[in-house]
DNA sequence: TTCCCGCCTATCCGTTCGGATAGGATTCAC
DNA sequence: GTGAATCCTATCCGAACGGATAGGCGGGAA
């Protein structure tokens, strides 16, 4: 059993290695990066899982990912990610990737996942999936009514009241209401402040 | 020498634990997130150096470090990170951090480092702050001159022309003629457009 | 020197924004 | 039912924005 792991973060690169190799029975390769680890995979293939981290240099979010999958010589490709959100595993998912695994996880189940996913299974932490949506409103959104969110996500995409009042059938003067009121709601004084408050708590 | 490590990420912290105390000579206490890490500096202080994860629970960006630099009990605070940012890293250590930590450093320099700042020195990896500014040059910002960069940044900060106007000591006709031909070049067509993008690429 | 480029200033115009105010409709809790 | 909350619509106004156009200034290149 072979597995590639790329991380740009030595670290995690280390522990893993170490871990999966005190458990025996799986050779590990590992790469820094995304050029790397692709051409590791053709020079050193075929790898029965390739583990890729999301945020190291030459992995273009799920660009990357998609590449992977697309390769001759993998059989399973999964995402190494610090922060774990919701959306994104679902949409790696969606392009085929055989799980998702949080750097939350403990060394121990880290490699179990790995260990896992490398015989072929699907791999996604525990209750991650199953739980409805656990903390996802921000204290910031929660506060929001729906349609001021629905609102405040046209601002996030740099649209003119116009543009909303379109998209959700509504007239212009009543966007213009609802940006106001979602102003006072998050503390901004205009449009790109609060289109920037609203990226920088992870909305949308 | 007592060392407090607070990561989410239980694999990191699983690694710099088990490393610190193979060099031996350092308790090491862990917590998951800000407000463990707060409670066991109250608890079980006072600490030689407390390592924060800039990305986890309860820590608000810089504020938690602010918090904690503040706190009674605590030597050293340093900053333990997965993207290695140049600006954050200043801001850091101008609020009074001992260090800066990118988690791409290998788990032996890391655990170096580590020890390092418990004996009061301040670190910082390796070719960080000399190196002028390597790659800082996105392929955006390269293309704006430097008014233009000046007035990108005032919007991405939500400013209003006069605002920008009276911070760069210039008049307000001037702004909006920077301002309309930086939309053509980074492909804009408003101002909040303008910031996401600039944002996007990680400008400022 | 002449020319071009980046920079600053300015005026004009139509559109959009931000804010205040007011009325009507719906749903839900009391 | 009464009241409160949410949502929709509307009008008015001053300020800000987006765009076009035009001229002056300084420095570097041809």
């Amino acid at each position: 059993m072979k597995v590639l792991i790329a991380d740009d973060h030595e670290l995690v690169l280390d522990t893993l290695v170490a871990f999966i190799q005190a458990a025996g029975g799986i050779e590990v390769v590992t790469a820094p990066d995304f050029d790397t680890a692709a051409a590791r995979i053709k020079a050193e293939g075929p790898f029965d899982l390739v583990l890729l981290d999301l945020n190291m240099p030459g992995m273009n979010g799920l660009k990357g990912l998609e590449a992977a999958i697309s390769m001759d010589g993998v059989e399973q490709v999964a995402l190494l990610t610090g922060d774990a959100s919701r959306a994104l595993a679902e949409q790696a998912l969606e392009l085929g990737a055989a799980g998702f695994v949080p750097k939350t996880l403990s060394a121990k189940s880290l490699v179990n996942a790995i260990r896992f996913m490398a015989m072929g299974e699907q791999y996604l932490p525990a209750g991650f999936m199953t739980a409805e949506e656990p903390q996802s409103k921000h204290p910031l959104a929660q506060k929001l009514t729906d349609r001021e969110r629905q609102v405040l996500k046209g601002l996030t995409e740099g649209k003119a009241n116009k543009e909303i009042a379109r998209d959700l059938d509504l007239s212009e003067p009543t966007i213009k209401l609802h940006v106001k009121t979602l102003y006072r709601k998050v503390g901004a004084s205009n449009r790109t402040q609060a289109a920037l408050i609203a990226r920088e708590a992870g909305l949308f």
